[in-house]
DNA sequence: TCCTTTAATAGTCACTGTGACTATAAACAG
DNA sequence: CTGTTTATAGTCACAGTGACTATTAAAGGA
């Protein structure tokens, strides 16, 4: 920025603006992606479900403002959310997107395993999070629907060309379980062995545990497990198919 | 957002948030990548150079406001900033980013083709506008280095999976012009038949106009013109080479 | 025990796109 | 006319992928 004909040195010169962060956080639960919501307790909106966030603080970046809120707001463990890739999406900032003020909010995206814990209830306050997948999503506060539809839209190409797919994974998973990840965050179906060879051959993207096996709810032959490799990129990508088949 | 234990409906609770916005537009001009700038007349910073931007008016949002400082600060004509192809980059919202006040950044990514006026005086206000080319370019104010280079790589990653490289080209272009665009921006040197076949069987990246043909400032055999198709992405990827030749 | 089902794993074949390279065409300078 | 420069045309081999077939290792039922 640079005040050519700005407010110079005084702060309250302008109405102030609020900032706020705002997550969209992913998971893959029985086949449907799920995104982490809470239902408001407050007006405006009250009642209604809507993406995690708050405000920034003072002395506060709005990456650490989003970590802070989503282990605040949401029962989600303290490793988790201090482990957890956080990406910024973008930034909101139509004048009448709050009604009570101006408000400024830096959205983000992050992608978690399927936790045991259904996300239990907030920390102290009133505030319900819960997972609910995309699929039946109610009504969001303000323009929480328009910031969820372009997070899930960027994780799903984020698919396409990084490794983050391991994200949704626990730490040791099988070959068919990323296939599942793939084929539920793009609602397709991916053919098995081209699946594998393209993982497999795509050096860092997973790493095999040694002699592991697991077997896969009973039925089957046991599949080898495997971890999260050191790469990030996807070169050459992983496209998704074009036509809507399933 | 949602104001769990947030300020509510006094929007001075807080100490108040300045959103400003902040330029890095590029064009390709001499065989090497330049950048829109300006020399600062007021302190913080005064006389350094830094990215065109400014304050977000309380009723503007973001977009309009990267716009309307860009028409403001820079002199460029009015139908180039009002089609230009804006892209937000991403909010920088470090705490002491600014030494005045506590400001939020976004910031925004253009791409225009070399202007025959090399970005007149600014409009009215002691600003003055320079296309610097990024390999001597000097100190920026406050954050902008680091927003200049992440715009730098972004701009360098669009080139290969869209067809924003057009936005570079006068209306009317040759392959020669396009490949030089490509390898000013990469660094590199492109296989001249090879980047031909690539663009040419590229649906709707561009469309070849009937009959004409520009000489290449005299020498060699003139070359076919081309104008921008209506493609925006470019599937599959045209890849820079890896290892740093040139 | 044998046979069927299920899922993982192995391998084959043709086609597409690309990197590296050679050849021809059309302008200009001397 | 000859050499230089740049645009354009075409060839060849190889990597990556889509579509497909085959084999292996487990569970469950007859």
């Amino acid at each position: 920025m640079n005040g050519a004909a700005g407010p110079g040195y005084d702060p309250y010169a302008f109405e102030p603006f609020a900032v706020t962060v705002d997550l969209a956080v992913f998971t893959v639960r029985g086949g449907a992606l799920h995104v982490l919501l809470i239902r408001r307790g407050q007006e405006p909106y009250a009642g209604s479900w809507a993406l995690p966030g708050g405000f920034v603080l003072p002395r506060e970046s709005a990456e650490a403002a989003a970590r802070r809120e989503l282990a605040e707001e949401t029962g989600l463990p303290e490793h988790i959310v201090a482990a957890l890739h956080l990406e910024q999406l973008r930034t909101y900032s139509e004048p009448d997107r709050d009604p009570r003020m101006r408000v400024v909010s830096v959205a983000f995206t992050a992608l978690v395993p399927d936790l045991p814990e259904p996300a239990a209830e907030g920390g102290g306050d009133a505030v319900q999070a819960r997972w609910l997948p995309l699929g039946e999503a109610p009504d969001l506060a303000f323009d929480h629907a328009v910031i969820l539809a372009d997070a899930r839209e960027r994780v799903r190409s984020k698919l396409e060309y990084t490794c983050l797919a391991t994200a949704f994974c626990p730490p040791e998973f099988t070959l068919g379980e990323l296939l599942a990840v793939y084929e539920t965050v793009w609602d397709t179906v991916l053919d098995r062995p081209n699946f594998r060879r393209k993982v497999l051959t795509t050096p860092g993207f997973v790493e095999a545990v040694p002699g592991a096996a697991r077997l896969t709810g009973g039925r089957g032959k046991p599949a080898a497990l495997y971890r999260a490799g050191p790469a990030t990129a996807l070169h050459p990508p992983l496209l998704r198919p074009e036509g809507p088949p399933r």
